[in-house]
DNA sequence: CATCCGTGGGT
DNA sequence: TACCCAAGGAT
């Protein structure tokens, strides 16, 4: 191929047709970073108001440096992979103690930084600094394996490798940040997984699943095993005055540190309530009235798990929860400030709606 | 290397 | 409905 032809048809198009994005204003390394991590598994829609709102709470790198768990934890509230923005957090403040505020500008030291891989080093060091290092995700992938008609199986992590080297071998050294933002949004509007634009496509004329008519068998991709389903009880436990009953979850795993309503794992078909009654009383001691019926059930996928959860309304009976660290006796306000998965969100919405 | 880690949208 | 997908990284 026409390697120089094929940097500027495709350079040119993203200057002229790339999207309006709010991370696309500036260079600024760490906004950039923000948005590669938000980024990550995610779609540029779901981002977009999550970007806004974080940038707006912690404006600089330092702002965000001394912000608190809690507060990290409830912006990213519904994002995800929440581990995510506990990484970002502990690598910036490594960021402000150790490089005073300046992001570092090399692969092999920014690559250190909790949950900098591959991919986000390559971003942030291309937009950021202009520095030619791929920033190889799946649409580079699905792009480059079509653009040069690579088979690796793109679900085995031995595959990034090749592209990486394609797509350094192709890097457009006059302007790496739009090298690589070109294509990923080639990818995001044109080389899309299924029924790809290859009419509208500034590089077909390059591509050579396009000139062999093989550009819907590409790429390769093998799939994942199904999801294992877990059945779940929850209670949404009032005491005498009004307070709820929340607790924060372990510090690793699922969900890590965010909040839920209290809740078990139980086996299908052994779902009685009169479990939950139980739990709470050789759990936490606590003694409770637990309505026989649940007021909702919540369906709720994630990636490797399906959850089902039955939530029951109670009122706390006696008991204290001292002792148990996790466990704590909320108003409904300061319930509203605390982040807890979306599953949970919805028990609560549900609760609110069908309780006076 | 395989698995875990969320969520909402598309087909 | 049941998948698949979306600017991945840690373990």
């Amino acid at each position: 191929m026409n390697k120089e032809a094929f940097q500027t048809d495709l350079v040119h198009w993203f200057q002229e047709e790339q999207r309006d994005l709010p991370w696309r204003k500036n260079n600024n390394p760490y906004k950039v970073w923000v948005s590669e991590v938000m980024l990550q598994q995610t779609r540029v829609d779901t981002v977009i108001p999550y970007y806004n709102r974080f940038l707006e709470k912690f404006p600089t790198i330092e702002a965000f440096a001394n912000a608190g768990e809690e507060e990290i934890l409830k912006i990213w509230e519904g994002l995800g992979y929440y581990s995510r923005v506990r990484n970002l957090h502990t690598a910036v403040k490594e960021v402000v103690a150790d490089y005073g505020g300046k992001v570092p500008d090399s692969k092999e030291e920014i690559s250190k930084l909790k949950g900098v891989g591959p991919y986000t080093a390559g971003a942030v060091l291309s937009i950021a600094y202009g520095k030619p290092i791929p920033a190889v995700d799946g649409n580079v992938m699905r792009v480059l394996s079509r653009i040069l008609l690579i088979t690796d199986d793109i679900a085995k992590p031995a595959s990034r490798k090749t592209f990486e080297i394609a797509g350094e071998g192709l890097m457009y050294h006059d302007n790496p940040s739009y090298f690589n933002q070109a294509l990923m949004e080639l990818g995001a509007l044109i080389c899309t997984p299924t029924s790809p634009a290859c009419l509208l496509c500034p590089v077909r004329e390059h591509c050579q699943a396009f000139e062999k008519g093989v550009q819907d068998e590409l790429p390769v991709k093998t799939r994942k095993k199904s999801t294992r389903h877990e059945d779940l009880l929850a209670v949404v436990l009032k005491d005498k005055e009004g307070k709820i009953l929340i607790n924060k979850r372990n510090e690793k795993g699922l969900l890590a540190n965010l909040w839920e309503f209290p809740n078990l794992k139980v086996v299908p078909l052994l779902d009685k309530w009169e479990i939950l009654q139980d739990f709470l009383s050789t759990e936490y001691s606590i003694d409770a009235v637990i309505e026989q019926e649940s007021f909702i059930e919540v369906q709720h996928v994630f990636t490797h798990l399906t959850w089902k959860i039955d939530a029951h309304r109670g009122k706390l009976k006696s008991g204290n929860i001292e002792g148990h660290e996790s466990l704590r006796f909320v108003t409904e306000e300061e319930l509203e400030e605390l982040a807890f998965p979306v599953s949970y969100q919805k028990i609560w919405r549900a609760y609110k709606e069908q309780t006076q």
